[in-house]
DNA sequence: ACCTGAACACCGTTCAAGT
DNA sequence: ACCTGAACACCGTTCAAGT
């Protein structure tokens, strides 16, 4: 009796770069960083345990693909706006990211390959400050001054792990049991007298902050 | 004829947490924070695969430990300078501090518990803008402003990999071969008519930015 | 009470082998 | 050319067992 020949599995379709980043992306989104292995990732579309090699040279190559990605959402300066505007736009655009993928922002320490996105990011910058007349020098130290806030605030932000303000309400809450109120007077006053009062949102700080460097920027660049 | 025992090996000395934080965090500093792992440490320091859960309950303890021994490296507001003196001073400390331990940004975007050291740093912040009369409200302020800027701005100068300033100027020859500079002419300006110009450092850029903050909140607080 | 090895459920990646 | 399973060298941690 002739052995019925087993069907063969139906080939799974064929991947491509940008369909896997996404997928990627969706599952940092979701479950955070740790839970993207490459083994998770490649059997949840179907892969074998290796497949997904065929398509990253590693695991970096993904990541620098993911972080690329993430930059290409970010709002790039228009050419109607004033600098400053747009500086302050793009300000909030970041911010808006990195609360839609929280895991960007850790791995942006490591990635030391920029894409082709975040390299036309870098360049729109410079190019609208250049175009309202910044010197190379100006450009330069309102480059580095924008980026530390916005990707310091946004690790403040993580940090502090305000989701929601009924959240950090809680957790402030929380907090100040944990920790001899008397030891530490002055942090326990700003808590309950600022920070547990109604309304508080740490978000709020953000502009704050930003229009600190902005204005300080312009006035410099008044003075050019 | 009998047999010889084997003699019992010489039992180690115990351990105790203080001289694990700083076994540990030597390892991190040497071998960056991926060649931390509670296996290494342990047998690196003659125990077995589980000696360190004597100590620590878990990874993440042990991690919380070595944060909060960070934060007792950074120089405290101190009575006898004005709050904007020791705010540049702490500035400049943190900096230093992030620069022996780079490993310990990454980590501090996660922890969530802190450690005395932590507390009694906030605390004396807190207490050196309110002896200096801000409000609550302008403390919370220039605390948030003033962090996000300070942990930012070493985000950056690790996601730019400068070491020395010869390293950056390879990098940045490196990295202008790498790309089109066609498709990026302002970037490709800035690298080479200002990065790659000589004495250029981008450690420099910190005090720009740090001035701007600080010169930002003292004229709000003059306006108080 | 303090300590620790075996075992479990994971990783990223090399390599040899399949089509 | 494209794909993938076994195997290797690792992880953190549970659990049972030692002293």
């Amino acid at each position: 009796m002739a052995i019925q020949p087993e069907p063969r599995p139906e080939p799974r379709r064929p991947w491509n770069r940008a369909q896997l980043l996404r997928a990627a992306i969706a599952l940092a989104d979701t479950g955070g960083i740790e839970s993207l292995s490459m083994r998770k990732l490649s059997h949840e579309l179907g892969g074998g345990t290796m497949s997904l090699y065929n398509h990253f040279s590693n695991k970096d190559d993904l990541l620098d693909g993911m972080i690329d990605s993430v930059f290409s959402e970010i709002e790039l300066p228009a050419g109607e706006h004033a600098w400053k505007d747009n500086m302050r736009r793009r300000a909030l655009s970041i911010r808006a990211v990195m609360t839609r993928h929280p895991w960007a922002l850790g791995l942006m320490e490591s990635r030391r390959t920029p894409g082709p996105a975040t390299l036309r990011h870098h360049d729109a910058v410079i190019g609208c400050l250049r175009d309202a007349g910044f010197s190379l020098q100006l450009t330069a130290h309102a480059f580095s001054a924008l980026d530390s806030y916005i990707y310091g605030f946004a690790l403040q932000e993580q940090s502090l792990a305000f989701g929601t303000p009924e959240e950090t309400s809680e957790l402030a809450k929380a907090f100040l049991l944990q920790f001899p109120t008397k030891e530490y007077p002055r942090l326990a006053e700003l808590t309950i007298d600022h920070v547990l009062q109604p309304g508080y949102d740490y978000g709020d700080e953000y502009e704050f902050g930003l229009d600190l460097i902005l204005d300080g920027l312009e006035s410099t660049w008044l003075r050019r």
